[in-house]
DNA sequence: GTAACCTGCAACCGGACGGTTGCGGACATC
DNA sequence: GATGTCCGCAACCGTCCGGTTGCAGGTTAC
């Protein structure tokens, strides 16, 4: 009896931010672009760390690698956000269908790209 | 430089969400409210793990436990979904607005009630 | 060419987390 | 009141995950 529709893709989408320092990191990148280097000089982890942060939400479609010769860009590609809002839409939904419409929009938006 | 403003209240909600049991959880829980050990019926795990992934859900305030005499009922209280939302708006609002508009509708809805 | 800097890979460590089992207590039923 | 069933607590275990360190490979600059 699975009231949510079969597989989520939006799986990959919670558990990349469910860590505070990725959240950060997403937050950071959607201001501005940056390097690894430059993001761990503002955290009070390491570069390493952060690399692996940002595999994490790249796994999750989240970012986009740009090299440019010696350092790495990531910049921020929130498309996969809309997984996520349309499973809480479902989820919501039982108890709110104005969630419901919001998502109708996000996906009617997200065919026009 | 922080981009996105202070403490964020969606953590809770995000690390809730990260599980997929606790998603199927909550998707089940959306359909209809339950108990722990209906629930448990369904999935390959212990009464026990889901008592500890209802306690999550319920810690993130996703969940409201019902006593009615020797079972304790659970339901859906979706209301922090939005703080998840909000939070996603504001990271995917310098990539597109209407995710904004569709927050700030959330709040709206939220006051009134 | 050499020095400085950034990326990438691999190994390693400790703690958090998902899961299980066992047991005691409370409530309903007979 | 005895029994079955459900909840709640606690201990325990293995694995995954966040973080670190070390080192090799490119790339830019001097």
């Amino acid at each position: 009896m699975a009231a949510v529709s079969g597989n989520d893709p939006a799986g990959p989408v919670f558990e990349a931010l469910a860590d505070p320092v990725r959240r950060r990191l997403l937050s950071e990148l959607s201001a501005s672009p940056a390097t690894a280097t430059e993001l761990a000089a503002e955290l009070p982890i390491s570069r390493q760390a952060v690399v692996k942060h940002l595999a994490s939400l790249s796994q999750a479609g989240l970012l986009e690698r740009e090299r440019s010769g010696r350092d790495v860009r990531y910049r921020v590609t929130p498309e996969p956000l809309t997984h996520a809002v349309g499973w809480m839409a479902q989820v919501g939904g039982q108890w709110d269908e104005r969630l419901e419409r919001l998502h109708d929009a996000l996906r009617a938006q997200d065919a026009g790209l």
